[in-house]
DNA sequence: GAGACAGTTGAAGCCTATTCAATTTCATCG
DNA sequence: CGATGAAATTGAATAGGCTTCAACTGTCTC
């Protein structure tokens, strides 16, 4: 009981809250979808360091600022929860990923982007994602689910330079979108793990990502790395050096 | 109570019990290893179909024909015996993967043969994997388990056809191993999982696997598929062949 | 056959997801 | 401005599953 009136200290996470500046004016439907998006940034916050099974309702709870029965109001269980924490994942992925292509030229330099980025989120909110198999029990079920629609809108930006490169005679040979596709997110996965596990030893090596992303793309594109453009080369190399201030300036 | 002379019906999986054919002089320490085999192989069942959290202690002492707390004598906690069944799976993979790579003569066909056993493995026992992250907390405590030992030990079979493919000029280029095994063992774990979603509409499609089989493994060794040797076409329409009858046998 | 002991048992304890009756909040209306 | 009722919130109670452990059983040794 008591609590006062709601103190959502933690709501403002950085994604859909703070629409209106208007301190005093909320409706109380704007002050619902405030408080889903506190309980949403709560549940990923304790999923990404304690994993799913790690953390419980009652964490949540008391980190968003609820009673445990709250979090039932805005999901049907502890599972569901889950996936609107992953659902907003793709959400973000899908949007920040759309913009980074469309500011780069040529299809070599819009799949390198789109890997790094890939690979630095992933990286970012490792754990996130790989809540999605305990999540999925039958194969049957994730397929018809709004998490695989949200996979399929994600994908669907790869999918289009790939279409888009292959008419415009970058991408080389005949096969199928999917299979490159598989190829492309399945190795940026699994490398990113690999990434993670010898930066415990070694520390983070920006070049092993540089040849891992090289070497992958390379294989999509068919140019070797000696037929690049010069102009190519220029934006590939302005992408690193931002994304190289961006990390120093974030410490 | 009761339960007879423990009559470890499921026992006879097919990895390692039976080692000794007589069926009267069990030694005890036999009896327990037996047993041990039924707890892992009850537990496999439990997981592959209802998924880790899906299955209960209650569930898997029941299939093993054992009490809850013999469990606990096996395993330290539900998470162990996950761990028991993941190292299980490698052994046997690990093991046929050698056995498999051992009886093929080209780079090429060694990789074929490669990738495709580890898409069936992990598409039949799909689940089994699929536990790993969950019982992953921290990345840290990963890097110094069993389970990773036993997963170093089972890419290193790729490792080995890499370097040797390499030696002998099969493997053109001079990237990482590692970043040739993430893309590798990343795009078979991807592509299997869209493989079975894809399977659950249209059934099962061979030739899906085949294109990206093929285009996997000629991103890694440097020839084209028309420059092939005849010899080397031949063995890969074998191996399929093969694989192809061994699957009509068994219904 | 007695003693020792590894292996087994299953009911009890504990922890956590989930429910729900009671309470509080707040937009609306007289 | 207070009354009204729907929406939102609360947290104690419930339920179910993992885990423990004192008692028991079968086997081996002498």
């Amino acid at each position: 009981m008591a609590s006062g009136p709601a103190e959502t200290t933690q709501a403002a996470t950085d994604s859909d809250a703070l629409s209106s500046p208007s301190p005093t004016p909320q409706t109380r439907q704007t002050r619902v979808r405030r408080r889903e998006g506190a309980i949403i940034s709560a549940a990923r916050n304790m999923f990404v360091t304690h994993g799913y099974a790690g953390t419980t309702m009652a964490m949540i709870a008391r980190e968003a600022g609820v009673a445990d029965g709250t979090l039932y109001t805005y999901f049907e269980n502890k599972d569901a929860l889950a996936r609107g924490v992953i659902s907003d994942f793709y959400k973000r992925l899908t949007e920040s990923s759309q913009k980074g292509v469309d500011g780069r030229r040529t299809t070599r330099t819009k799949l390198d982007f789109l890997a790094r980025h890939h690979l630095g989120q992933v990286m970012d909110e490792r754990g996130i994602i790989e809540m999605l198999p305990a999540l999925t029990t039958s194969l049957s079920d994730y397929a018809g689910s709004e998490l695989y629609r949200l996979n399929k809108t994600y994908v669907a930006v790869f999918d289009r330079i790939v279409r888009e490169g292959r008419a415009c005679g970058d991408i080389p040979g005949d096969a199928d979108v999917s299979v490159l596709r598989d190829i492309f997110y399945g190795a940026l996965d699994y490398g990113g793990k690999s990434l993670m596990m010898r930066s415990l030893r070694d520390g983070v090596r920006k070049a092993d990502m540089t040849r891992l992303v090289d070497r992958l793309v390379g294989m999509i594109v068919g140019t070797s790395s000696s037929a690049r453009s010069v102009a190519d080369r220029l934006e590939l190399a302005a992408d690193r050096l931002e994304a190289s201030l961006k990390q120093v300036e974030n410490k």
